[in-house]
DNA sequence: CTGGTAGTTGAAGTCAACTTGAAGTCAAAT
DNA sequence: ATTTGACTTCAAGTTGACTTCAACTACCAG
């Protein structure tokens, strides 16, 4: 054990649940920061792990690596980040999730509405319309959040 | 115009909002299936619009291509489907679908409750915890249902 | 018959988010 | 001092679902 308290990238990952790799290629990407020995090993400071642990919400939530990074670059550089933004985060990501919540509600509406009818009508049906979907913000269209969405391929 | 009621993979595109490559793409897999001209061209049935709307639909619902495929030969080969054979399938999307909204609310929840905490710990956030989103069938798990899930990267 | 649009193929490219592999170096315990 | 395990880099591979490309051929209106 070290008597400082930086963090390899081997404990990192064990305690992140992030695979090593993971963890290289984060810092690669501007994701985390380290220090490095003089032997050029990585050194991580333990608020790596929190910073980890946002990424891992993030990504649950759905969000990509870039909008992690622009989340990150939002946050102060090196201090803890504060209550207030901390709750402006929370408050996107809420809407992300009643977003998504939102949308797979209306899906299952329309599959409900659909049982029974094999009505898998290009024209009318909820479930597999592309017009709805793509119409993000027609009136009560049922859409997809990016990500879950599968409109129109082109 | 042709005179039969076969449609080229250009109509079929146009009218399904699939891509043609994406057309071509899913009679490749054995998604579709088209007779060809004496000049090796692709002949769609008009049948092939409701399959790929089901396509869509399936796809929709958070679908693989494979489990697509599965669920296509569990139909049918020509006939349209029955009221039961729709009802079975539309059964097990409204399962799946209810699972990803009960993950998605959960992860809300937890959200919800660490708003303004800053409590992203590696042991109790319930939104970054690996464990507990790893844990499908603990009880009361936070957990995604796969394909929106993200725990453990190993 | 000719021109233009629409179709054909197979291979290769794309994207995100990593993982894997090879070849080598560092750290720490014995 | 040696060994073992952890670490380093960079390139290439992976997966799923397509898209793009190039070179070529078919179809059909006029």
């Amino acid at each position: 054990m070290l008597s400082t308290d930086l963090l390899t990238v081997g404990e990192i990952a064990r305690r992140s649940g992030f695979a090593e790799s993971a963890v290289r290629y984060y810092e690669g990407l501007g994701l985390l920061s380290a220090t490095r020995t003089s032997g050029g090993q990585r050194r991580f400071e333990r608020s790596t792990l929190r910073r980890l642990a946002f990424i891992r919400a993030a990504r649950n939530i759905g969000l990509s690596l870039d909008e992690v990074a622009a989340a990150l670059e939002s946050l102060p550089a090196q201090r803890t980040p504060t209550r207030s933004d901390w709750t402006k985060l929370s408050g996107d990501w809420r809407n992300r999730l009643d977003d998504q919540i939102k949308a797979l509600e209306a899906l299952r509406d329309g599959l409900a509405s659909c049982i029974g009818c094999g009505c898998l009508s290009l024209d009318r049906c909820a479930i597999s319309n592309p017009a709805d979907l793509a119409r993000a913000d027609g009136p009560g269209a049922a859409y997809l959040p990016s990500g879950l969405r599968r409109a129109e391929s082109r």
